[in-house]
DNA sequence: TTGAAAGCGCTAACAC
DNA sequence: GTGTTAGCGCTTTCAA
């Protein structure tokens, strides 16, 4: 197996210096043009690819961005991946995609790989928003937040009160007592639906009883387990809000299993539901731009890599109601 | 904002050499404890962390290994990346997930970044089988294929033709006029699915008859074109073997649309289906290791990485039929 | 405009 | 056991 080429070997074949090999492969400008040439077809007869490593260590950057998020297996979580992934990419970066399954542990683990791997730069979804920025500013490392605020850094979030608000109003037009499972109430996702539903309810001039509020984990077990704890209660409520995808599929199972009639209890979920798992259309849900969400974070941490210093800015991303309950 | 302290730092503040400490970071063997203990204290005071790129370069190998897979949202692959993920990340190793959509191109641009990055090692979905293991080779990063083969590499697969065939055969108790929607034949799992569904037809004595075999892409719209067509067909099939589970989810909707009754048609999955989208498990699938499969495939990379040079392996995972028809 | 040379931060011979 | 030193492959002053 032949080594690979290295610039050296390049400039040598070309005929020229080292130092005219890396002008032409970074900035052309300063290289006379038949110079240009011989180093091109220097490179191409090579096969040159330039090491990363080494260029990283002298430029003092590497040119891959992680992206922390606490579930892959969710759609919102991967669609914006893929906002991130699109936009990134195109400016020559390459995704370095960390799973923290919802557990601080994990994400501080990932945190230290990320640092020491030196990535040019950072998007998290944090999995306490009270996570602490101050161990990134340290470093330097760009970090915009997504979905989830933090403190001290750019962040793109969804407007979930104003959601939570209007999902909540809708099932409030056709029964008056109704349930919600959050997420954690450590992530701003979790307690700002928390907020917008306890809003509707007084809009609604209703009061906010405690035994209709459930705090889960995002996940399908953890919806599983809260609808039943509110299916089991002495007045069952009419209808449930989920906050989010997983815990509405959670739900879902726990009616199924329990009720006979399982139109009985509307749902409604923050996140959109695949088509198969409610074909009739009957489940109210928000159309959550996610691809946009990612692709936004993606923009703004390239302008702090780019060099951009200005104060942290925050974008807060409009929801709209989906469908609706018959 | 002080700039990171690097190892000659530590160095001086313990009062040792910088290949003292290099040693107590790497093997702590060969130093005097007490010199150990000097080093730890002065790499605490100082928060010192490794630059991995200045150490990669020195050791020629980078700690980030890549997954290259076609599709991010399609939970087979996730619970997959789950597993390498795991495994890789208790050795140290951080991954770099890059989607490629299904398209040779994307392919061919990630494996090009990911060669430049000088990852330690890669493991592959391919988008075609046929895919050039050469430029690998020229470049000594060691890859495992892993879902789909690959020539030449380590290999970990599911055992596709028996899948077909059970899941073919338990159609066919109920059914005679069975049709197939695969995945691109330039995969192996798409032909190898559809060379086990033909063996089913000839076991049962049935001839194989093209018009009950669309070729689609692996996503839910393709699956939903390709059993609108198959529902067009004068003599409708009396159940559908789809080759996964976006486009069995697409082939449900299909039917939905167009028949008053959709259980008149039996559907069939080689992946597992959300819960939600078939609460009455009336739908025909297998069970299949998803995160074991890419466990299986990450202990190969590592193998390939600590440098084990033997010939190309091939594991062949079992599936199991996991739910029947009524 | 081009080249020579000095490192980026670390590891691995080699010497002591 | 420990220190000295020479690079890994690249970019970037500084001179010419």
């Amino acid at each position: 197996m032949a080594p690979r080429a290295k610039l050296s070997d390049v400039a040598r074949l070309a005929g020229v210096s080292t130092a005219t090999v890396s002008r032409v492969l970074n900035d052309n400008d300063r290289v006379a043009p038949d110079l240009v040439e011989r180093v091109m077809k220097a490179k191409a007869e090579l096969g040159y690819r330039y090491n990363s490593l080494a260029r990283g260590l002298r430029r003092r950057a590497n040119t891959v961005v992680g992206v922390v998020i606490p579930d892959v297996t969710n759609p919102f979580f991967t669609d914006l991946v893929r906002g991130i992934e699109d936009l990134v990419r195109e400016n020559g970066y390459l995704l370095v995609l960390c799973n923290t399954d919802e557990t601080a542990e994990k994400e501080a683990a990932y945190l230290e790989l990320l640092i020491d791997q030196q990535v040019a730069g950072l998007v998290i979804a944090p999995v306490r928003s009270a996570v602490d920025a101050a161990a990134f500013d340290l470093t330097g490392i760009p970090v915009v937040a997504v979905d989830r605020t933090m403190s001290g850094v750019d962040t793109v979030t969804l407007d979930n009160v104003r959601g939570a608000i209007a999902v909540t109003s809708r099932l409030l037009e056709s029964a008056s007592r109704v349930a919600t499972i959050t997420g954690p109430l450590v992530t701003t996702t979790g307690s700002e639906r928390l907020i917008g539903y306890r809003r509707a309810l007084r809009d609604a001039g209703l009061p906010f009883e405690p035994e209709l509020f459930v705090e889960a984990d995002y996940s399908e077990p953890g919806g599983y387990l809260a609808a039943k704890r509110l299916l089991a209660l002495p007045d069952r409520p009419q209808a449930i809000f989920c906050g989010n995808h997983a815990m509405a599929l959670g739900a879902m199972r726990a009616i199924a299993e329990v009720l006979d009639d399982p139109d009985a209890i509307a749902l409604a979920s923050f996140e959109p539901l695949p088509w198969a798992a409610d074909p009739r259309g009957r489940i109210v849900t928000l159309a959550v731009p996610s691809y946009e969400l990612g692709q936004q974070a993606a923009r703004m941490l390239l302008e702090r890599i780019h060099g951009f210093d200005g104060p942290a800015r925050t974008v807060v991303v409009e929801t709209e109601l989906l469908r609706s309950a018959p």
